[in-house]
DNA sequence: TAGAAGCAGATTTTT
DNA sequence: TCTGCTTCTA
């Protein structure tokens, strides 16, 4: 029990020690929430209450995975078994390889992504934008519409026709045995919605409910935890309203700031003192913060010195921008900073390449968080497909991206043919290649039909290898279908074929570490698996300020502080979730914080001109400001580098406007032409 | 059928 | 600017 209560304050011994009922833990950034819910649970269990009837859920299988571990550490002896902790994701399809029987439909299902999603809808023909679709399903499953209720509803033509994709989409997983993210939370609630009785029984078995990040929740996730504590309410919920920041997903921050009302006699707890950051960067943080309107409202209390004053930097553009924190960052390294106490982080994803490029340039290594998913490489996707086709040959979807992967010489013709016919003989593909061998071989190319059969024996023999020894099954995919081979072949094959041994290395570690289990096992197991843990290298972490969640570093810049690209301002933005992320941002730096921003940038293909962003002046973060222009860089003799015309020397600068001309030198000839052509050397 | 070329469209955040 | 898709050509 000591070790339990040890560097705990009292909020937090507080919130550690109230068992029964519904709880709110507002805890701030930094304030030992993991710390906090990982004691909890501990605190639990010594006092006598199972583990089995402990339920923790998390969003991400990271933060699981942490408090695993760190429960572990706290408790004394070691517990036989640990209590449920997993995202809700996890809990769904956990809850469905149990309970699929109820409505009606095998439990070998398999998971499908995003991506896999929107080809199914690309598949129906549709000249609506695929995304609009594609989050418009998504909002009929997370308001359990069935489709249904999505077609008596719609008013205008074009959401009919969603209404109408949503139908068939639905039946296509139904047939391929599918199921995608919404449907690891909407089923769930529709099987327990349905039955009674089970919703007693599942109510019961977890006794004590905690939610992590309550703050993301969405409206079918509360109505899942209502579900769940049903029978005791006893759910414990932490989260802060102020680092909510994923509305735009469908998170619902009502759930949040309404939870008192909605939960009865809720004890709420806040956790205020930040165990992270210097003075300063807290203070900058709390006045942002305070401009937004609907929030519960809390003050981060510093425990630590005032430090640094953050750092607000200004370049005439991106590239001097990129070049300026790479040297800075170069100058930390070398006065002895580990590089993984720095990250550089951006509101979105596409201003990450002049950072690359700078930090690419002053040879400092960096590892990009987020970005293209192992999972969602093409090459990786291929052997997922394989994989699928094998544990399911009626899985059409996969088998359609596979089926001329690598090249064996079916053209689309053939393809669609050998589709349209199974479609309308109302079969998968594959028992339309096996079972109507005499119509396939009128419809295709004797060649076409050759091959045809040729794949659909290698699948079948798969499936017997697999039975045989799944250790050995992957050479024997390998051998047969020759993927690794294929890649081989392909321009800059190097990475590709490092994921593929990666991902085969992969495979063979989870037959030896579940050597009973099955394909789908394996499958469903990758599918909900987000990024995979991070190699230890030492370099600098460059991220999206998403990805940044939950992270903290002593020295952070956050670029692009520019009205427009943050807040990213367009038809959907919530100000006050532009302004969180701000927020979160900020409180992710320990020691130094630095915030820059930009004349301009290039981006979408041409130069915009851009003003500071209003946060800086929000956060009192514009004094002290540097201004690097662009004209101090560039002066008579700089050497330059241009795409066409190479290297050269400036003879003159000048200011056009907002831009920056040089005078250049091109070994005699003599050109004007914008700084932001040319590159500095 | 497969590769090349040309074209249009899209560029926020992701479990 | 870049990507992914369609059309064109060998």
């Amino acid at each position: 029990m000591e070790k339990i209560y040890l560097n705990l304050n009292e909020a937090q011994k507080e919130a550690v020690q109230q068992v029964d009922g519904s709880i709110l833990i507002l805890a701030g950034a930094g304030s030992g929430k993991t710390k906090t819910i990982t004691s909890r649970v501990a605190y639990l269990i010594q006092n006598g209450i199972p583990p089995s009837s402990i339920l923790t859920l998390t969003f991400t299988n990271k933060a699981a995975s942490e408090m695993r571990s760190r429960a572990i550490s706290l408790l004394d002896e070691d517990i036989s078994y640990m209590p449920l902790m997993c995202t809700f994701h996890k809990f769904g399809l956990l809850f469905l390889k149990f309970n699929m029987q109820y409505l009606n439909r095998p439990n070998s299902f398999v998971i499908i992504d995003t991506d896999d999603k929107k080809r199914i809808i690309k598949s129906f023909n549709t000249d609506l934008p695929i995304p609009l679709i594609n989050s418009e399903i998504s909002r009929f499953k997370n308001n359990l519409l069935t489709p249904e209720d999505a077609q008596n509803s719609a008013q205008m033509p074009n959401f009919k026709h969603i209404a109408n994709i949503y139908k068939k989409y639905e039946e296509y997983l139904e047939q391929n045995n599918l199921v995608d993210f919404d449907d690891l939370l909407a089923l769930p609630f529709k099987i327990l919605d349905q039955n009674e009785e089970l919703c007693k029984e599942t109510s019961k078995r977890y006794q004590y409910i905690m939610v992590d990040e309550y703050q993301d929740t969405n409206d079918l996730q509360f109505k899942l935890l209502k579900k769940l504590s049903s029978q005791h309410n006893n759910l414990c919920v932490v989260g802060d309203d102020d680092q909510s920041i994923y509305g735009w997903r469908g998170a619902n921050i009502k759930n949040i700031l309404e939870f008192k009302d909605i939960f009865e006699n809720t004890k709420v707890i806040k956790l205020t003192h930040n165990y992270r950051s210097t003075n300063n960067i807290l203070k900058a943080a709390n006045e942002l913060i305070q401009n937004n309107r609907n929030r519960l409202g809390k003050k981060l209390i510093g425990t630590k010195e005032d430090g640094k004053e953050i750092d607000a930097i200004h370049h005439y553009d991106e590239m001097m921008e990129s070049r300026d924190i790479a040297s800075k960052i170069k100058k930390l390294i070398l006065d002895g900073v580990d590089p993984r106490d720095i990250a550089v982080l951006y509101r979105i994803n596409a201003l990450s390449r002049s950072i690359e490029e700078g930090l690419n340039r002053a040879g400092v290594p960096y590892k990009m968080v987020g970005g293209l998913k192992f999972y969602e490489r093409a090459e990786i996707k291929d052997l997922i497909s394989y994989l699928r086709l094998i544990a399911n040959p009626h899985d059409d979807f996969s088998l359609k991206r596979v089926i001329n992967k690598p090249k064996r010489g079916l053209g689309k013709a053939s393809v669609d043919k050998v589709l349209y016919s199974a479609f309308l003989n109302k079969t998968s593909v594959f028992t339309y290649i096996t079972s109507h061998q005499e119509e396939l071989e009128k419809e295709v190319s004797k060649k076409a039909f050759i091959t045809l059969q040729e794949f659909a024996k290698n699948i079948e023999d798969l499936q017997n290898s697999i039975k045989e020894s799944t250790y050995e099954f992957i050479d024997k995919l390998e051998d047969t279908f020759g993927i690794r081979k294929y890649y081989q072949t392909l321009p800059d094959s190097l990475d590709r074929i490092t994921n593929i041994d990666e991902f085969y290395g992969l495979f063979r570690d989870f037959v030896l570490q579940h050597p009973d289990s099955l394909l789908d096992e394996f499958l469903n197991d990758i599918a909900l698996q987000s990024d995979q843990d991070q190699i230890d290298e030492r370099s600098i972490s460059i991220m999206s300020i998403h990805a940044s969640k939950g992270l903290e570093f002593e020295y952070l810049f956050v670029i692009g502080l520019e009205e427009g690209f943050f807040p990213l301002l367009g038809d959907g933005t919530d100000l006050e979730e532009e302004r969180r992320l701000g927020y979160v941002a900020m409180t992710r730096a320990k020691k130094e914080l630095t915030l820059s921003s930009s004349d301009s940038r290039y981006y979408k293909g041409k130069r915009t001109g851009l003003s500071k962003s209003r946060f800086l002046s929000e956060c009192g973060a514009t004094k002290g400001s540097l201004k690097i222009d662009r004209t101090t860089a560039y002066k008579k003799g700089t050497l330059v580098k241009h795409k066409i015309f190479g290297i050269g020397r400036v003879t003159e600068v000048s200011k056009v406007k907002r831009e920056c001309k040089l005078t250049i030198n091109f070994g005699g000839t003599t050109r004007g032409i914008l700084a932001s052509f040319v590159e500095r050397i």
